[in-house]
RNA sequence: GGGUAGGUGCCCGAGUGGUUAAAGGGAACAGACUGUAAAUCUGUCACCGCGAGGUUACGAUGGUUCGAAUCCAUCCCUGCCCA
């Protein structure tokens, strides 16, 4: 897709740097003619550590489906092979190692989520699994083929390894670097891939394919990484108290999603919608100029659009109404998060109702926050620590629970 | 393999026999202020108990002691130096 504007047709790297996604790139001048002038296969590696992708991958899928649209080829490239090594870019400690039943089953349901972004009809994408080529790997070939091809010293000078040098790097987690250079070698030559695009801690990853690819072979490769999200205070994006913020709604529901990107920083508002949404620049420029109250109006905006890519659109619905009747006190309570409980629950302290149904960590947590006026019921204060939930606590078959400033909770009687 | 420095709560980090559930900082949570923002101020921040108090916790396992995160032994892990 060339993105009309003012009339001239934008390159998708002019989109994709106009949008603020680029952080690095190898080739800039040679990237931007080719992107132009050819329908080009690129990948992009995720690790399937996990049974779901979360905000880090949404970003990477964004990019890709950008490129997609311009009519390039995403392969989605799923590290089954480099999983059982562990990437030590930004860590601190080793990652787990994973067994092949996990790491399939992960893959799976990878492939599930990014099919909502990325059209894998036709070969229009690809999804490979580097577990292919790495697990029949001969080890005396591989270091004949590309190990005259990598200086250690180089490698070592490599800021993902700088800050192993101090907290120590064994040799497994070194090699990782060479695995995926290894991969995008191999992508090449079975697909014609020639660039590689990864979040900027993949930095001396992705150039490290680049220059094997250009010594070994002597075939022009292209690397590009993407800035990370993080917020305006350095932090990575998408973390929340229970952890991760995952796509699957099993994990982190639509509301919880939607509520998230509600509750952005001003500072972060015009960056999000910029990176992860679709709407024209011009927009996200007017949005994210808001100023005070008004850029509530932005967040909105981001929130809806956000949750309807992930979870569609009937979900980002709920999800905003659920949003809007808690917070503006207008509309219907039917999507906001609900909790069943079984009536004979009538009669027990509230404080160990909601322990149970995981609202609070522990006892003494909930206690902590009632004594802290952290805990309302139907808008009132609870300051009862022993109070007992009765009858009267419902009004239409539900009894609203708020914890702290912004979290709500229905319960209802089955 | 030898020498040496370490392994403390979500993270960083003080503590070297009792007054230590463990200083300080960060993160997080709550309250006030607000715009479902940021900043700021206040409070909380192992678990159980209304409370007194109890239970678990300082890499692991044993031991010394009235009493251990602190002493001893063995083991595991990590950094650095030497090979």
């Amino acid at each position: 897709m060339q993105t009309k504007l003012g009339g001239l047709a934008l390159n998708i790297y002019d989109t994709l740097k106009e949008r603020g996604y680029i952080a690095q790139v190898t080739h800039e001048e040679e990237i931007r003619k080719l992107l132009a002038e050819e329908k080009i296969s690129f990948y992009i590696g995720f690790d399937p550590t996990a049974d779901s992708l979360h905000v880090g991958h949404f970003l990477g899928m964004m990019v890709m489906a950008h490129m997609q649209r311009a009519g390039h080829r995403p392969i989605c490239l799923i590290g089954g092979g480099t999983a059982t090594v562990g990437d030590p870019s930004g860590r601190t400690d080793m990652r787990q190692m994973l067994t092949d039943e996990m790491i399939e089953h992960n893959c799976n349901c990878f492939k599930k989520q990014m099919q909502r972004f990325i059209d894998f009809t036709d070969d229009k994408a690809l999804m490979v699994n580097n577990g292919e080529w790495l697990h029949k790997l001969n080890y005396i070939n591989l270091l004949r083929d590309v190990g005259p091809h990598f200086s250690v010293n180089r490698m070592l000078t490599a800021e993902c390894y700088k800050q192993r040098m101090e907290k120590g790097l064994t040799f497994l987690e070194f090699n990782y670097m060479i695995m995926q250079a290894y991969d995008f070698m191999e992508l090449n030559h079975r697909y014609n891939c020639k660039m590689e695009m990864g979040g900027d801690d993949q930095w001396s990853n992705i150039i490290a394919g680049v220059e094997l690819l250009r010594r070994k072979d002597e075939t022009p490769a292209f690397g590009l990484t993407f800035t990370l999200l993080t917020t305006s205070e350095g932090k990575k994006m998408g973390k929340t108290a229970k952890g991760a913020l995952w796509l699957d709604p099993k994990k982190t529901s639509p509301y919880d999603f939607y509520q998230y990107w509600r509750n952005v920083s001003d500072a972060d508002v015009k960056k999000c919608l910029a990176l992860l949404t679709f709407l024209p620049m011009e927009e996200v420029n007017r949005l994210g100029s808001l100023k005070d109250k008004e850029i509530n109006d932005a967040k909105k905006v981001l929130a809806f659009e956000v949750t309807k890519m992930v979870h569609g659109e009937e979900e980002a619905i709920k999800a905003k109404e659920a949003a809007e009747a808690l917070f503006s006190g207008s509309g219907v309570l039917d999507n906001v998060p609900t909790i069943k409980l079984s009536s004979n629950t009538i009669g027990s302290k509230i404080i160990d109702i909601l322990v149970q149904e995981k609202i609070f960590a522990s006892k003494g947590e909930g206690k902590r926050l009632i004594q802290q006026n952290g805990l309302s019921i139907n808008d009132e204060k609870l300051n009862d620590i022993d109070k007992i939930l009765s009858c009267e606590d419902f009004i239409d078959n539900s009894c609203m629970i708020k914890k702290g400033k912004k979290k709500y909770y229905r319960l209802i009687l089955q």
